[in-house]
DNA sequence: CATTGATTCATACATGCGTTTGAAATAAGG
DNA sequence: CCTTATTTCAAACGCATGTATGAATCAATG
């Protein structure tokens, strides 16, 4: 048969519910690539392609602002191509969520278990447990510059997509902020001063200047003529890490 | 005639272009209200009523998730009351924004020229620009509380808008970036020790703990077992100024 | 009361969307 | 070489969307 195979046969497609009607009508030239081999089964190649070119122009449009049609003349790939590969829009941007979450969350991880080795238990400083916060999702953002070409900008995609996209995708990005409590817990000990609303919140305004990063960077570009320089990476992250810092360690308010 | 008036008439409806031909089909059963005095011109009201539903709709939704079918159902007006009010969707989206940033940012100027006439010429302590800055957005958006009804969600409208809307509003947006250099001006002053690029910088931040108030705050009440106060407006504001004015005023980095 | 201008209404229209289809192209196995 | 499984392709399909149309309704005016 050539339609697609049986769901689940690679772990791809879990689709197909209802058929259609063949008849007669017209959508237009279309507008797919010139690939002199149509039909040839570079596959894995093309499923990368799509996924890499699905990531970059969610950024850049927002999901809805994303059409089919758009992404796949953009890859270079055939219409059809992204619905036998993903099954559907939907699925397609829950896995792009799940490519770079997953790396994110993982080096994350890895970071904290690095800070607290380091320190007598229960005892990593407040800028260490950041610095492995922020980091990851900060150099994935940051690297490439202008050109791209380097990694993911994956956590602009997930602010976008967490607005924009699907109740699904929400509800991961939920499960995704339950990573988060093991430096909300390691911030309680380095701060034991701080009532848990306290930290709670501090938290929240620590987290809020880690996404200005992906957020309205270009405010900050048209407020700052040329002066503010974005292409050193390390430079931006020591920075958003002392703000945060000093926000986290502030005094107690009087009263 | 019937269709709609001159162009300008009542400084509305700007459009029109093209027209289109009658001739046969069906659309499926419409969902418009069941208003019992049809034709009656109520006229501003519908308008307001639009405007209301269009600013709640597009903050839950984002633009592009709200269908002029389900926003004029919602309002309980008719299908082409929205093109008639405002033109396009576009337009209305607009309008939603303009009506809601010129109460903030004369809400905002008015603070600050307050803060400045207490204080010495060029001397405005940090936490009277930032609170300036700072509270007319949070108050519009905290406002209500759960139930709404209160005033204007403007910000989360304007933080999803920006993403998703049409260019002409990211240029509008652009335009009122100029409106914050007043205060880039002011913590300059109070803040003489910093570089330019420290200041912008800092200040650059500062906006992104004031951004996570509408963004996110799914996250903390999700970290939070209901710890964390979101119903008291003022203290609210306190926190969120307090954690900025830890951040710019920090001591400046060795090196 | 007839006229006029503004607004509402039901319905239609054209377009663009995500998705499906069936065949063609490719590579691998025996 | 024939078969089989996989992938690509052009073309459509059905549906939902934003917008347009023209008649109906209402309020005000003289």
């Amino acid at each position: 048969m050539p339609t697609p195979p049986a769901p689940e046969a690679k772990a791809r497609y879990i689709w197909r519910e209802g058929f259609g009607v063949t008849g007669l009508g017209s959508d237009g030239p279309m507008t797919g690539t010139a690939d002199p081999r149509p039909g040839s089964p570079r596959g894995e190649e093309t499923r990368t392609l799509i996924l890499d070119t699905a990531e970059r122009m969610f950024v850049e449009r927002g999901y809805s602002g994303v059409t089919m049609r758009a992404l796949t003349a953009e890859a270079g790939v055939n219409l059809a191509a992204v619905n036998y590969h993903f099954g559907t829009k939907d699925a397609l941007l829950l896995e792009v969520f799940r490519r770079g979450s997953l790396a994110i969350n993982r080096e994350r991880a890895r970071l904290l278990r690095e800070a607290e080795a380091l320190a007598a238990p229960g005892t990593a400083p407040v800028r260490d447990i950041l610095r492995a916060l922020f980091e990851p999702p900060l150099r994935a953002t940051l690297a490439g510059g202008e050109a791209s070409g380097g990694r993911s900008i994956y956590m602009q995609f997930v602010a976008r997509a967490a607005l924009d996209g699907p109740a699904e995708m929400r509800t991961m990005l939920e499960r995704d902020v339950r990573h988060l409590e093991r430096f909300v817990a390691a911030l309680a000990n380095a701060l034991p001063a701080l009532s848990r609303p306290e930290l709670l919140w501090r938290f929240h305004f620590a987290m809020g200047v880690l996404h200005s990063i992906y957020h309205d960077l270009k405010r900050l570009d048209a407020l700052a003529d040329g002066v503010c320089d974005m292409s050193d990476a390390d430079a931006i992250i020591g920075r958003v890490v002392d703000f945060a810092v000093a926000g986290l360690e502030q005094p107690l308010p009087l009263g």
